[in-house]
DNA sequence: ATGACTGCAAAGACTTTGCATCTTT
DNA sequence: AAAGATGCAAAGTCTTTGCAGTCAT
């Protein structure tokens, strides 16, 4: 068992959780799979985290769907499918994010690209046999 | 000149303003554009519009830049570059949409594709000279 | 008359922040 | 004592909705 002093508990519970989901969850869905542990834990604490964690590196942020913003611990470059019915969000290791195509955009928007981001939308299996 | 009916003169703007720009606006954004030929035009007619132009396909959604959803009125897809520090979106027509991907992302996550989404993060000309 | 579009203000949804409290050093 | 983490409630921001008024058929 985890024995963190009692200031991190929360904090690291909050990454835990994050780290050991697939759903990359947003800041309520982490509030609601960590109440059963940590019952007194507050949403605003999630948030915070969430905040500190993205800002400190340590997980990112998928941007939003349907206007709830999602997270994930996983910070390697990696593709998302999302399903516009359920909003669930997978993976999709098998695909790789071109990386070359970086260089010809900075070329051509003569900008600094920092980052890409390839995402699929669609329907996921449950969805599409309902 | 427009001589569209007068009830439709602000939808008719509004789909005007999202084509004629490179902006890729925010709601407010294109609120702003038009009050000066439109004064009396509302934010409400403006996210009202927008929602029906989305949902019949006439535009589309970038998704949300710092929380604030963008609209783009080409519906062809394209890939897009945003600048994480000024929130500009630049359209990259030189870079192709990879597309044989969506039939790898079926078969490894069981899903159907619809469409899927490039965007590169980074800063823009203007943002990596300051 | 009926259906459609709009402005205004109110409501809604998600997220952030202020403040008091508690913990660790 | 000082710095940091948290809960609670309030505030903030973006977006949607209800309703009355106007326009077109």
């Amino acid at each position: 068992m985890e024995s963190s002093p009692k200031q991190f508990q929360k904090r690291n519970a909050i990454l835990d959780c994050l780290r050991q989901t697939e759903r990359h969850p947003s800041a309520e869905m982490i509030h609601d799979m960590l109440r059963p542990t940590h019952p007194d834990i507050s949403l605003a604490t999630v948030y915070r985290n969430l905040a500190w964690f993205k800002a400190n590196g340590m997980i990112r942020s998928l941007g939003t769907v349907n206007g709830i913003e999602r997270f994930d611990a996983n910070t390697q470059p990696h593709v998302h499918f999302i399903c516009t019915c359920c909003d669930a969000v997978l993976d999709l290791p098998q695909i790789e994010v071109p990386r070359n195509l970086g260089d010809t955009a900075e070329r051509s928007a003569g900008c600094r690209v920092k980052e890409c981001q390839l995402t699929f939308f669609g329907l996921c299996g449950s969805c599409a046999n309902s």
